[in-house]
DNA sequence: GTATAAACGAGACGGTACGTCAGGTCTTTCT
DNA sequence: AGAAAGACCTGACGTACCGTCTCGTTTATAC
């Protein structure tokens, strides 16, 4: 954690630092060379140099501005993603839920799906990818879709006693199964399917 | 998959070939050093120079015996694994559905757990791996589920139109999940609410 | 000799430009700082940028004031050289120029002895350096020791046709090469002979 | 010494050791491109890089067989050179000590003068090599001169007291000079007259 | 038996990429 | 306007592994 939060703390440090400042046309130089590299060579494909030279840069900058290969990726991703793959909001927990699965089935079909898939293999490989993965991706998800869940229980649509983790887990599980196995094909039935499924078996 | 494939290739190959045969002990060194070592550095920190040293044997043999690292870590976790992570046959499909979940959950909380979790996102960083994984380790565990499915259905435990891909994919995904994402802990309490959960939900 | 002469320019212009004048003091501290690592680490061993950190001064104003890293180094040379290694005023043409070798031989068995060393290393290595190194140091010691022999000539303490060049190359070119060499040890009983020698062997 | 007398202790290992021996080949095309490029940037300008490419050798066999590029150089210098800088062996010591100069002033003015320049200048700069010159160099030649010396003061063609280390200095050292200084021509008439002066110098 | 052919340990080899260092230039902010 | 701080591009460094290739040696069958 400590390697991939650094460039986060200079983020924070919101006093200009002395000297010349960071230059962001850089910045986003390097964050399109990768995802334009990444689509080219796949993950394993892409090197640090190969990101230097494309985003014509020297590779000191890269190593100045992020700790590792996929610290840069994970920033690329994110910055690309943020705000998509949104929830519904709908009145209805259960159709919120149900919006939040079909974006994220078109996010998995679409070009990103292979990307995100690196990215988690990355952070099985690497604990610390790993960490800021969950803490960058993962997490604020879950805080949004718990409380959609909460919104349910409220509303009586949920039963009281759900466990939004196992309900999520459940819903989503399958989903990240078949992108990462890649035995089964992402497809609108099944989704439907799964969360018919699911929903079904929490009924009380 | 020809990569992959070659090593089988060879086992198939009956005849005794002219010349000193490949000897099975050093096969057995190298399995045994590569887990050794996958445990004391992870997947990225093992190196095949560093498995030919600890197995006290030469670089070429690796490459005459596996095409990949990735092929030797298949195999080695294949071979420790054989016929563990069984299913039950109690004559009720859903309670040897249930075993099947409670053995993966003990794999999954061993040492082993991490071992196959960083065999898949090989597989998702390198095509030849998946499609490996999915034919020597995915796939004969789906059939073999897939005839309990069908007992299942057969005996009236299961509905006719029981999809049985999805109704695996909505067991097992959310405990994969929680293997490669890290976010929550496989415990058995998770694993049984998945289970009932799943199960009430596909009942007619 | 473009890159070195710069300084001597700038040196020469002695109309005070506009803007802030540079600062004297942070000349000195650089070449204060230069000689200490030069100590520490050897010709080698300094960098620009450990100057200019130890000198509390920004790399700019390094380059502003001194083209390479040599010329920083002659100038703290020959600051601290000026004058030093006379030759003597004897009336004796001769003994002015044992009184010069013997006190060539107090440097060079000195802590500036590897310094001298070292900037003819370089001025070896890198022509404009010893262009440089020729024009600061040789010529104008030659020069001054040529005058020398033309009094002894004038006086009838050394032949006519005495070659001063040749002459002097005698004298000190054997100093040198211990230097240089460090084959043997550069002592008084060494000095004195060699003086010896040439002195006899130019004798009419 | 330790670094570049590692090459020659494994020089020295006659018995062949095991695994894949070091290709000579390759040996012979690095020094031959170590000169080439030589004559072509100077000492400075040549990195192990392009030595490695025009050698067509990968880096780390340059590493493998080499402990530094000084350590290159100084086999091809000493390759090429090996018996050529003769003295003479005309019954007459200082005839050959005569000859002695001057094949070293066509050693000095030929191609290979900036290069033995070049050493030497890294010989000061870095005492390992500096090391490895006298040990291969300087002292395997003065070791023939004095030889000669001895001759001569058994000839009685040199006084009994004669210090053959001073000697060679008030010699040699002269053109010495003029190679690293630069400063004037080493011209046949100047050696001449340097070995006059000194050879009337010492005769009793 | 003895030849022969492949496996084997060791390690050299050409590559590619790594992460770092220093050189020299530029762009801020502070003085 | 000068200067310190430090970002920046460049190019070389020395290292780590990769997968391949010799070596000399060992060990099975095939003749």
């Amino acid at each position: 954690m400590t390697k991939l939060a650094a460039r986060r703390d200079e983020e924070a440090d919101e006093k200009p630092r002395r000297g010349r400042p960071r230059c962001l046309i850089r910045r986003h130089a390097v964050l399109e060379s990768s995802l334009v590299l990444l689509g080219e060579r796949g993950f394993r494909g892409v090197t640090m140099e190969a990101i230097a030279e494309h985003a014509g840069v020297g590779k000191v900058t890269l190593y100045r501005h992020w700790p590792s290969k996929a610290a840069i990726f994970m920033d690329a991703f994110l910055a690309k993603q943020q705000a998509e793959v949104p929830f519904g909001d709908t009145g209805s927990a259960l159709d919120d839920l149900r919006i939040g699965m079909l974006s994220l089935m078109k996010l998995f079909r679409g070009p990103m799906g292979p990307q995100v898939a690196g990215l988690i293999a990355e952070g099985i490989l690497d604990p610390e990818v790993g960490e800021i993965l969950r803490t960058r991706w993962v997490r604020p998800r879950r805080a949004e879709a718990a409380k959609i869940v909460q919104r349910g229980i409220d509303a009586g649509q949920l039963p009281k006693d759900c466990d939004a983790e196992a309900l999520l887990d459940a819903l989503y599980g399958p989903i990240y199964l078949r992108l990462m196995l890649g035995h089964e094909k992402i497809d609108r039935a099944f989704v439907e399917k799964t969360f018919a499924t699911v929903t079904k078996g929490i009924r009380p």
